[in-house]
DNA sequence: AATGAATGAGAATTCATTCAT
DNA sequence: TATGAATGAATTCTCATTCAT
């Protein structure tokens, strides 16, 4: 469809690869097939396996670009957010959250398709969350040495995972609330997390036999 | 394998699908394949579709019967956790991570299937989860109805979906910590969030712009 | 074509093998397909896959189905043709003009494709030609023994080599004169090699130098 | 690899022949592939389709230019052994064994790929086999000339058939005889046919019934 | 209640081959 | 003379599913 002739390679690869990840997102890897995305994309089959030498090759090509724009999106907002954790952390969430808003199917592919894959693309799943992982991590740790308070890496790790899954899972909430902006959402998560944090930090501490 | 001859059928059924959970679990949707798991299961194909009708069917009975089992434990969790919404909520939360903690090929079976599958298989996933969210939501919004907040409905699905995103999220840290009791990471998950909240609805709010 | 339906396992195996080895035979390994095989033997390709696993695997057996006929019958022929090495040998060699006068398609499956295939096939291949090799030769020494001369275990080898060979290459003058005799041809080419080696072992030798 | 630029016709078609028996050597017709041929030229596909028009084009002319190689030195061999049959035969089949040893490449296309192949293949190796055999069958016969036998043209077919077959099986084990040099290949040869042919000439029969 | 035999439909992948420059 | 871009046509192989007993 896209489909003028003589089309450089680089060029093709990436209408390759815009195409599958639209495909991808809308059926899975599995229920995706290589024929369906070489049709939309207004080329042959062939040109695909020259191009990008199978359909999981096809398959981590699309998750390498996307996890590469999503980890760089974050990381860039976190680097430029200004100088307090909390406004980096505030900056880089923000930055995703608009991210997945503008780019479904981008977060389609990366967010529901880890398991029953190959190594390979399990890997390349895993490393892209391991970096915002570590990016938020490093933030929270960060906050909290400013605070002055006893807790270490492990802390800043747990926080991390359920600041990622909390965000994770805020996609859905997003999708369901398509009036809300991202940076309202992430105000919210910031409100809810950061300042149970603090909180927490200064000693505050919760527990069920307090009642 | 387990292939006593004439087994009456609800016994059957049941070893079909203890077997097709942890195939499903270690394969993935597609890559299971029904002569796997009539394979171990110790009977033929036809046995599996006379019981089960289809493949689709099949992963229907392992999706609602780990549901249900799911959302059993944390809503009983909830009803006896106390008088208190933070305490049934916390008992609730600790009964999640207790149940993934000993079942694991449930929770992979719940967790990490849901795209790329048919409408039925992601509706009775997504039903599953609305389940829990619409529990969370309900505890999240008493406990924000005793403190006399102006916030809603809405901002209590939204802190349940944060919820319940972090505590999806910290199964995978709790994999990686397996020296870590769901009671220790419940407590934590309690602290971080709860305190925030309460924090919150007192008016203490964050903004990027107090800085 | 071959087709009754519910044909047990093992009729059905030998089925498509007969298939197969025409088919091989008339097209080669290559230019056959499992489609024309499977068409053939009246039965849809999965059935041959179900029972042989593979193209591969399906030429494998036929490769040894046929090879082990014809090592059988050479080796019979050689165990029951009496008791001078000479008497054994021709009944040996008679055997195989038969054979491959009888089961044209199998001897052209056995002879020429060895080359270009996989390991395993080249290895099955090579392994009855050295059964046949070693047999040979065994009866070449025990003539060699017979008359005292110098000649060792290489040289029986080279003749045999040269037998085999001669052999070989006969099948195509075989096919090029249908009025011959399996019977004939023995005897004619135990006449040539035979005579030729005894006179050789009682001394007289022949050299280019001589004239 | 070769890759000058603007090479005239000829001579590229030659490095393409050249490389192109390497790799038909190496993998045999079907595995070959045309891109590995023309990557290995230092050219590319287009350039071998324009010069030798297409794959089966290209092994033929592979086939020739050896095959012609090969009846060359076997037949000028055989016009400049010397007056005698026997001596030419000799000179002939020395030549043969030399080329052999020294061009194994050449030999393994000329002589491991003639079924599954085309029509157009398959008979020009066979022409290139009648040719050699037509050869040794007419010093065969001038062989037999000289004695005065009653034998004829068929019998000296028969003989070149085994005599050949016998020359082709035994570049096996010289294979695996690395130390054996072609002239005493040649002179076992020649000793164990031709003094048997010899006797047999003589009246000197062999058969079964003797014992 | 149970199964061995059988298949329709489609999947990925590979080539020899050609077009446009 | 030379090539990067492109494809039609197979081919092997897999899988959910059913039939006949």
């Amino acid at each position: 469809m896209t489909g003028r002739r003589r089309v450089p390679r680089r060029e093709r690869e990436q209408q390759i690869i815009d195409v599958a990840v639209q495909v991808f997102a809308k059926r899975g890897y599995h229920a995706a097939s290589v024929d369906e995305i070489a049709e939309l994309a207004g080329i042959s089959k062939p040109m695909v396996y020259l191009y990008l030498d199978s359909k999981e090759g096809l398959f981590l090509a699309c998750l390498r670009r996307e996890a590469d724009r999503l980890v760089a999106a974050f990381q860039g907002a976190a680097a430029t957010g200004g100088a307090a954790p909390e406004l980096r952390l505030h900056a880089a969430l923000l930055a995703f959250f608009a991210f997945v808003a503008e780019h479904r199917d981008s977060w389609v592919v990366l967010h529901r398709q880890a398991s029953e894959l190959s190594e390979a693309i399990a890997a390349a799943v895993a490393e892209a969350r391991r970096a915002v992982l570590a990016e938020v991590a490093g933030l929270v740790l960060a906050g909290i040495a400013e605070s002055g308070s006893p807790l270490g890496d492990e802390d800043a790790d747990f926080v991390a995972h359920a600041l990622v899954g909390a965000a994770d899972s805020l996609t859905d909430w997003m999708a369901s609330h398509p009036d809300q902006s991202p940076e309202g959402v992430t105000l919210r998560l910031m409100n809810m997390v950061w300042v149970g944090m603090g909180r927490v930090l200064e000693g505050e501490v919760w527990g069920p036999e307090r009642k």
